[in-house]
DNA sequence: TACTTATATCGAAACTAATCGATATATAAA
DNA sequence: TTTATATATCGATTAGTTTCGATATAAGTA
């Protein structure tokens, strides 16, 4: 199995639980603190921190620490190679 | 947790799986019969099958029986729903 | 410095998914 | 009808993920 494929499922896994899907869509909108998500969600601080966690090393969310507090957003280039990578895996095209 | 985001994660899931995207790679050049993929993957023939039926109930490959043989192909639609829920989820816009 | 608060990490439990071998089904061939 | 082949389903096992509570870390406040 190339290496790839396993790279590029690692990415998709950051869209495979509804919870994050949820944190995602809260996300588009701005810019929230981690507090904000929590108060948000059904689930428990340690959890969100693992969701984020996922998200981030997937890389269509960022974090910025602020003091206390830590921000998330979506990041617009993890955002757009996401969509790239699922393009070249449903898309025919001449190539390939 | 809206049902909404249950059923999303359940299409996102159909590529969190390397063997899968090795699946959709393969079909991206056309139909490919189960034992063609079988043959360039190193999954048993239950494990085949079950993949396959993952990415069918997700919408994105479809099927077509012909004698002994079962063929997939790339489903035009499903496709380019995954493409407009993945959309929905990181691409900011005004409304959101 | 001591205390509080926000987030991360750790370890375990519960749940979900991937895989396999065996078997069932269905079609085709002999 | 018997045999062979292609795929699906079943049950068990293994592997990976989500979740939690407890604890650690780190920043701000008194």
């Amino acid at each position: 199995m190339d290496e790839r494929f396993i790279n590029d499922a690692k990415v998709f896994k950051a869209f495979c639980d509804e919870n994050r899907l949820y944190i995602l869509n809260m996300l588009k909108t701005g810019e929230k603190c981690a507090c904000k998500l929590l108060a948000e969600l059904q689930i428990g601080q340690s959890t969100l921190s693992h969701h984020m966690k996922i998200l981030c090393e997937a890389g269509v969310v960022k974090s910025r620490k602020e003091g206390k507090w830590t921000h998330y957003s979506l990041d617009s280039k993890g955002v757009a190679y996401a969509q790239e990578l699922l393009a070249i895996y449903i898309i025919a095209n001449a190539d390939s």
